[in-house]
DNA sequence: AATTGCATGTAACAGGTTACATGATTGC
DNA sequence: GCAATCATGTAACCTGTTACATGCAATT
């Protein structure tokens, strides 16, 4: 639902087409939640036949068309329900914590390599958020304009500090991942340093004696 | 492929049926990776025709049986595998800082109940994490105690070091969360007191005459 | 005439969620 | 005899990913 609600955000502020959407997409509400055009198109088709939104074909060209969606009333509505809504939040499944959970299962070096990813991964993460907080500062994000053009100037600080306050959150969590990996980084190096010999340690459970030995 | 490098990852300190599996993933990689016992059963079947797992039938009573998986040279290989190959990450799609980049377009209260719930959220997932770290540093973790057995002596500490830093990071997120929520709300409570009148901002775009507004 | 950007998807698959379904055994 | 817990799934559905597919329009 989360991605249905991600484009009702957009459209709300005025008719978009679906490359247009698909485009603003991916420089603003994009980086809170990814989505590839191929499910853009077809959500919003579904979208459109829930009601939430209508889109009227637009000639381009000679042959070309484009459809360009506004929301209706029952999709305002949806999204303000939605809004007031108790979020529902997933499960955690969180892949770098539970490789991090079993480092010692593998040779220095390997850890290594995935905590210097892990800051990376992160760091390219952090830039792109950092920039948009820049954007907001600077009022220099075209969905951003387009929004505080079409609402009342008493609206607009509140926009912007939501916009900001969404980010910041964002580029925390960032700057707490990079952190981590570094202090995992050092950690490795104290390992490696005081312990003996690291060896990647192997199963001890495989062949037909081993569950032998573990039968009730 | 998490979920099953998961499972990997305890049957590898000896073998466990089924039942047993779920009931210790939900104590320990649960915290990191969740899910329910109608993945983890045929999963394991998966594993098993894969050649990663070999499970043995054993009787159980007068007619019930359950079976007992351990991991296969080819499994252990695949684990080792997964720990040093680089770690895919999933894109963004973070429903919490969505909903909070869109705050001004609800209500005061609503907003609010947003952030307290949040802080909830993440007050329960701290308790769970600090309290795996507290069995942690207790030695008391079922699964924690077969892996130090299993283990040659020299790797124990290596072995609790990554355990606590995994924890660590995840208690790290949740403390960032709750404080970042936190700040929400206390921005909530200066906008409400700075602006004027906080009225709940309907879309412009309903209506055919807004789609004519907006044509090219 | 060729490239870039506009414009819109489909198909197959993987992974995860929810609800449902069933029965045996052990301890009280 | 009954409850708890052991034990194992299936089916339908939703969301998301990857790869593929197509063609027009505007600009150089």
């Amino acid at each position: 639902m989360s991605l249905r609600n991600a484009l009702l955000a957009l459209l709300r502020v005025g008719p978009l087409s679906g490359y247009e959407l698909q485009k603003q997409f991916s420089v603003s509400v994009g980086h809170v939640w990814h989505a590839p055009d191929s499910q853009i198109y077809p959500e919003l088709r579904k979208m459109e036949a829930a009601g939430l939104i209508r889109g009227e074909e637009q000639v381009r060209g000679e042959r070309g068309t484009r459809r360009v969606y506004h929301v209706t009333e029952a999709g305002d509505r949806a999204f303000l329900d939605w809004m007031e809504s108790p979020l529902e939040y997933s499960r955690v499944r969180d892949p770098a914590h539970l490789r991090a959970a079993y480092l010692e299962t593998t040779t220095p070096e390997a850890a290594r390599e995935f905590l210097r990813s892990h800051v990376e991964q992160w760091q390219g993460e952090l830039e792109q958020w950092e920039g948009e907080l820049r954007r907001i500062d600077a009022v220099d994000n075209p969905m951003l304009v387009r929004r505080l053009v079409a609402t009342p100037p008493e609206q607009h600080e509140r926009t912007i500090a939501f916009k900001r306050f969404a980010y910041e959150g964002l580029v925390d969590r960032a700057r707490g991942e990079i952190e981590w990996a570094r202090r995992g980084l050092a950690l490795v190096d104290e390992l490696e340093a005081s312990s003996g010999a690291w060896t990647a340690w192997t199963a001890i459970s495989s062949g037909p004696e081993a569950s032998e030995r573990a039968a009730p």
